[in-house]
DNA sequence: TTGAAAGCGCTAACAG
DNA sequence: CTGTTAGCGCTTTCAA
């Protein structure tokens, strides 16, 4: 391996000038740069990122968390989208990216304190996570892809517009004559699923209408609607005609559901996803649901790392981006049926499309 | 930032001492080690990676490249599988994983040079990538998530068996009546693509059939397949009664295609996918695929680099692994339709099912 | 515009 | 068992 005294040396100047010129440092000659350029380029010279960092005093390069518990969503294509978009931003400055899974055997806070990564970027974190206060104390720069709840904590984030998503989304069944929506959702401790049930209400307020709060489902994230209580929301005398869901999966396994009872959809009742997963696009009929840019999100986190790092950062008042959400309608929402046309799910006409064992 | 010398001085040792304790070095009296610990504790220590990296001379951390050209297929939870895989292993080694996309702006073979990383995973790279020939001629140990191509070049790899996978999923359509197969696959320079359509062919002469090579369709890899090159095959006298795809999205196209022309899968026509993305499971009829074990998968392909950094692997002889498959029977393959009863296109019970605009 | 010397925090010989 | 002395390869004073 060519070192920084080999290039000196075969080009007869000191370290500290091939030091200057690998660094694009302005006080050189140009012709002992052209020089020292000529002789890294013969040698195969790169400088090595280890010793520059322990001379600078920083990694060079970022921790990307990413909760593990959300493993079985990891197949979105937000996990991934997210990761390009970061590692676009970080590789254009020549900054490492280094992921890591919650789960892992070496907490992540170490990364830090063994001076592996300059800050993080932390992807869909629980709010109740251990190791984040110890973190946020440390003094970490870190950027989260995801608002923290409000408890105050001065943090940087970048997240999409769930709130308004949710509004758009309920605007949408309402024209289409809905008036009875229900919401399937995570518990409301995750940040997103209280905003969703935020934007939920707000919708129903701005169109006079009292909020129906017998329709919201609130269902342990990805693990799909409880089959009985959907059941027993339908056997109502007025049950919804529409739902609103917190992800596209969940979305998915409650039309599923819905279809081996008899329920035709959009035939006799709308579905909204939320996250425009891979999946919206390609089940039958494809998903009504509320796009978000994960790819941009990334990048965005990514450069207010950045600019925390540069200290362009205003202390005490974190960068926190807003971006917004699109409804894409598909083929899962329709007119709402009207009243007395209404099917049960004892009527269904189509036979229950049994998949094989 | 406490340093070693900083425990060193509060313990009253000296910085190798100090090192002992880390480390786990045997010779240390218990009794220095104990105090050291409590020192180390009491001032929450920890080693700079950095420093240490530059004395010891390597890294401590991993890259994983990730072919950017398979950005579409990244939602598939092969590449998350493949991962947590990796990283888990890694992570037990006090190692960091470094994810590096091909399209950014450091070209990866860098990494090795600026002294980033001791090593790499490439996932699914292309045979042909032009950095490639690099890496290998520059000695970094590699390990491949899949195999390279029959080139020669000794180069490590952990890769599943598709040849089998397809024999597996042919013999599953033969016993089902099927004599008709169809092959949709991406052009036989991938990999995969070559070894799925050799176990085509196996398949085939094991049955003592001759190989339908008419029914082979190159498709370019996630475009899906061609309407009208499928449209020609099924116009045909005695057109195929079942389909094998290179890929789970690839199936699912094709079957909403045959779908939107009027045939009923798996009634009229079987297929069958590659992957178990987690697509399959959700799409209706739910995917009958090959599945793979994509966490294993990774997991492996870091203990075989942990492995070669450790100077356990024989020179001149990579270690190359290949785990099984296993065909996943859902609900879209289904008896042979007997010859008399096949539908055509013209003659569609079902409406076109029509998404909205 | 250039160079010498010191140091980043750790580990690796080699003594004691 | 423990400490001393050198580095690892780079950057950063401070002079020249």
């Amino acid at each position: 391996m060519t070192t920084i005294t080999d290039v000196a040396k075969a080009a007869n100047v000191s370290k500290k000038t091939v030091s200057r010129v690998i660094n694009d440092h302005p006080d050189v000659a140009e012709s002992t740069r052209r020089h020292v350029q000529q002789v890294i380029a013969e040698l195969g010279y790169q400088p090595s990122m280890l010793a520059r960092g322990l001379a600078q005093g920083k990694a060079n390069s970022m921790g990307v968390i990413i909760d593990q518990s959300a493993e079985e969503v990891f197949s979105y294509p937000l996990y991934s989208d997210n990761l390009r978009g970061i590692s676009r931003v970080l590789s254009a400055h020549n900054i490492d990216m280094l992921v890591h899974f919650t789960r892992d055997a070496v907490p992540y806070t170490d990364l830090y304190r063994q001076r592996r990564v300059d800050g993080f970027i932390l992807m869909s974190m629980p709010m109740n996570d251990p190791q984040l206060e110890a973190l946020i104390a440390s003094g970490a720069p870190c950027v989260f892809t995801q608002r923290i709840a409000d408890n105050g904590t001065p943090v940087a984030w970048v997240d999409v517009d769930f709130e308004g998503g949710a509004i758009a989304a309920l605007d949408h069944l309402f024209e289409l004559g809905h008036r009875r929506i229900g919401l399937v959702t995570s518990p409301p401790n995750k940040i997103y699923a209280y905003l969703l049930l935020r934007g939920y209400r707000t919708a129903y307020e701005r169109h006079g209408l009292a909020i129906p709060d017998a329709f919201v489902l609130h269902t342990p994230a990805y693990t799909g609607p409880d089959p009985d209580r959907i059941a027993a929301l339908l056997a109502q005398p007025d049950p919804p005609t529409a739902f609103a869901c917190s992800d596209d999966l969940m979305a998915i396994r409650l039309i599923q559901l819905l279809q081996r009872v008899g329920y035709d959809v959009p035939g006799d009742i709308s579905v909204i996803g939320s996250d425009d997963a891979l999946l919206a696009q390609f089940f039958t009929p494809p998903l009504t649901t509320i796009r978000q840019d994960a790819l941009r999100k990334g990048s965005m986190a990514a450069e207010i790392l950045l600019r925390q790092l540069h200290g362009e950062a205003i202390p005490g008042q974190p960068e926190q981006q807003l971006l917004p959400t699109h409804l894409t309608v598909r083929g899962t929402t329709g007119p709402a049926r009207p009243a007395g046309e209404r099917r049960t799910a004892n009527q269904s006409e189509r036979p229950l499309r049994q998949s094989r064992p």
